[in-house]
DNA sequence: ATTATCTATAGATCTATAGATAATGC
DNA sequence: ATTATCTATAGATCTATAGATAATGC
């Protein structure tokens, strides 16, 4: 057993001074609990409102120990954001392949399925990131080309720039939604289904054929879900 | 003559010591000029990112002066939020008392074009503000209050929570194409008019009825617009 | 005398680095 | 010996207050 993973939450000794307030172990690395603990205070208290000396302290390590695990604050902005959109990439060459032709409105409301799916599933609603202003700096590049690929598959999907916008709008209401009233797994599922019909609509597919589309995207989504290792959104 | 405003832009005599580098006098009073400096830097790097000495001197004063105008930071924050909804708030008693029955999509129409308007008339595109994290503290109730008012109205128009929320969503759409590119005065009308005719569309108003609720709200845009003494927005 | 600024500064941060230390591993 | 932490601190902020000063107004 390699030290670090207890099985049922109890103290496992560590390699390393001990911590000056360790927290009930929970089997995360450090760099995990560190990005976890970021995360959840990012998305209260905004980027510049959290100090490092924040983070250390609800990971139970003082401030300067963090910087054995991570090169900076923008370092954990920087992947956090990434993990937003990632999981959602994961799947637009395929949605994009298949949605070729009369199944691009499925494939659309496959992709606003799966990328609510991914906003909803990410740890303390990493999302609200996406306009802090910080994000703007172009240290955070890669995010953007990232979050402007996704942005170009709904475009293509949807038909236009403007309907493209108005869908990639739609799905990240969610985040605002989430932030508001955290909503129980139950609501979540029919949350995914009621934004993706919403961008079927804001489109202007005629309403008599929506419900048609929403099926066969629901269809698309299980189908590329289950392919793959990847594990379906939330 | 008041030794305030210059009509050709020379630099006129104030009282109290000079400034250590005036700017060119623009006719504002002084408290007028932080805020607008404020809002262009609040815009850029977001309001933690944005010290005190960084509005002083795009201002052309020390940071210490601020403080004869303004409270405080989050005192130039407030009313800055409350500038980018009260234009529309004026106009919403009146949407609501016409929409009622069967003008409900109409004035829906007009409040999406009243409201993009106002956030496209915002000096330094503000609206990009309400993301920000620490709005959410306690000394920013007053607005709160005022964006949920606004929002109660969508909700009202659109026919459920649900597609209400959508309407906000897509009318605040314009502060991000605002952000990427500033548009043109030429495109924000059509701009305007697409974000209204796209709520028609989520809220599942019939296609063929889509281009008629849109004229009646623009007559009903003109009709109040013209009727105050307010401005119609940009 | 009044006004709107200035200079100077206290006190509270915050990030990141340097070097010491308390565990485990061999 | 290696690892992951600790303590201490430098250097750079940042906000807000106190008191001085340079204009105009009367």
């Amino acid at each position: 057993m390699d030290a670090v993973s207890a099985p049922d939450g109890k103290v496992t000794p560590r390699v390393g001074r001990p911590r000056a307030n360790p927290r009930d172990d929970d089997g995360l690395d450090a760099r995990e609990q560190i990005l976890d603990a970021a995360a959840a205070l990012f998305a209260e208290h905004g980027y510049a409102g959290t100090s490092t000396r924040a983070i250390a302290e609800r990971v139970g390590i003082r401030q300067a120990s963090l910087y054995y695990h991570v090169a900076g604050k923008d370092d954990l902005l920087l992947e956090l954001l990434e993990r937003s959109v990632r999981p959602s990439l994961d799947f637009v060459a395929d949605l994009l392949r298949l949605g070729a032709g009369e199944r691009r409105y499925a494939a659309l409301h496959a992709l606003a399925v799966i990328d609510v799916g991914t906003l909803l599933a990410t740890p303390h609603n990493i999302g609200t990131l996406y306009l802090t202003h910080e994000v703007q700096q172009p240290r955070f590049e890669p995010f953007h080309r990232h979050r402007a690929e996704l942005r170009s598959a709904y475009v293509e999907l949807a038909g236009s720039e403007f309907a493209g916008s108005c869908c990639l709008q739609l799905v990240e209401m969610v985040i605002g939604l989430r932030r508001d009233r955290e909503p129980a797994p139950a609501e979540s599922a029919g949350l995914r289904e009621e934004i993706a019909t919403a961008c079927l609509r804001v489109v202007g597919l005629a309403p008599g054929r929506v419900a048609a589309a929403a099926r066969e995207g629901a269809r698309l989504v299980e189908q590329l879900a289950g392919e793959g290792s990847r594990t379906p959104p939330a």
